[in-house]
DNA sequence: ACCTGAACACCGTTCAAGT
DNA sequence: ACCTGAACACCGTTCAAGT
């Protein structure tokens, strides 16, 4: 249980939680502590205990976010089948996350963090195209995959999934279903990275 | 002249100007109607007169960014050469305009805007992908490129360039140059767009 | 037309004080 | 440890009033 220990019990991740909500109804404009107190029954002076300020409840939002976007990376590289599957499978876990949680990817993703936790979220960003880019060397000693660098390659890659998910979430796709478009453009990203014949 | 007709002279203007300024500078957060008439000079309630209110003017510079943006993806796609270079200058201009004037690309794809407007916003968003359709419809009965619809084909290819202007502005891509990272995008990219063998 | 100045309800942040 | 309540300086928005 431990509901209500003090006044809240929980009051550090129900403050996040509360706060994705938010980020995905309203937009980062409509996110405020004050509100976010509101909410959950506290005094506006609470959240401060857990975040200095605001900018510290969305970084630790956003490694909260990388953190689970990273599992589900890391699954989908190290699941059944070969090396091409598994690379389908990596942007298809790519784009499931960024449209579900969008608001969260664009967090992750947005230049502007604190200094003393951006840190931590480049080395969380570097461990997304790390995960990326050892499937692609793998691929490239199965000859699937054109030589080069591959940690070039994953941007690359990432590049492709992840303008894919900001245009389907900007409303850019029309009424092409996200799954097509994602289809295509990961046939397309596949056959580019095809070695040359 | 003109300058200082009433108070300012073109307060409009001068509003989006700096805005854009302020934006590139400190985000959106730093972002605030009354800051804006601080820096220029007039009292904290004169911006109400040339827009509504604060997303209004969001709105009206992400029109008029999309605007310069559809200039310049033009000119690189009515350019000299052939289908093939032309269609590497046009993901060139993308990319510089993306790095440029980041905060302003940012802002135009931001999904969130005004009921009034969006529509707008819209049809500017999709002029941009019409003039990547356009060309890739051209690529094609040049046989430079595989078939299937262009509208979409389009969508793929503004999803890589714009994916990997989203990760250097980020921060994702280190050490590698952002002309190097966009030299591979755009080889991967064209690659992929072949017809099959 | 265009701008001012006061007003209102919000916000982030800080800090002494309570339990 | 964790939270409260008051305080301060900001903000967006509105509106009567000035020129």
């Amino acid at each position: 249980m431990a509901e209500g220990s003090y006044h809240h019990g929980n009051l550090r991740a129900a403050l996040l939680e509360r706060a994705e909500a938010v980020l995905t109804e309203s937009g980062p404009a409509g996110l405020s502590l004050r509100g976010l107190a509101r909410d959950l029954g506290v005094s506006h002076a609470a959240p401060t205990r857990h975040f200095r300020d605001r900018q510290a409840l969305l970084d630790a939002l956003a490694v909260s976010g990388f953190t689970e976007f990273n599992r589900r990376l890391g699954e989908a590289a190290d699941g059944p089948g070969g090396v091409e599957r598994r690379l389908e499978a990596l942007g298809r876990a790519y784009l499931g996350f960024a449209v579900e949680r969008h608001a969260l990817l664009h967090l992750m993703f947005a230049a502007k963090h604190e200094e003393r936790s951006s840190e931590e979220l480049r080395q969380l960003g570097h461990h997304s195209l790390d995960i990326a880019s050892r499937l692609l060397a793998e691929a490239q000693t199965a000859g699937a995959v054109r030589p080069g660098d591959p940690a070039r390659l994953a941007q690359v890659a990432f590049s492709t999934v992840h303008g894919l998910a900001v245009l389907a979430v900007g409303g850019l796709l029309d009424e092409t279903p996200l799954d097509e478009a994602g289809d295509l453009a990961l046939r397309v990203l596949l056959a580019g990275l095809r070695p040359p014949a």
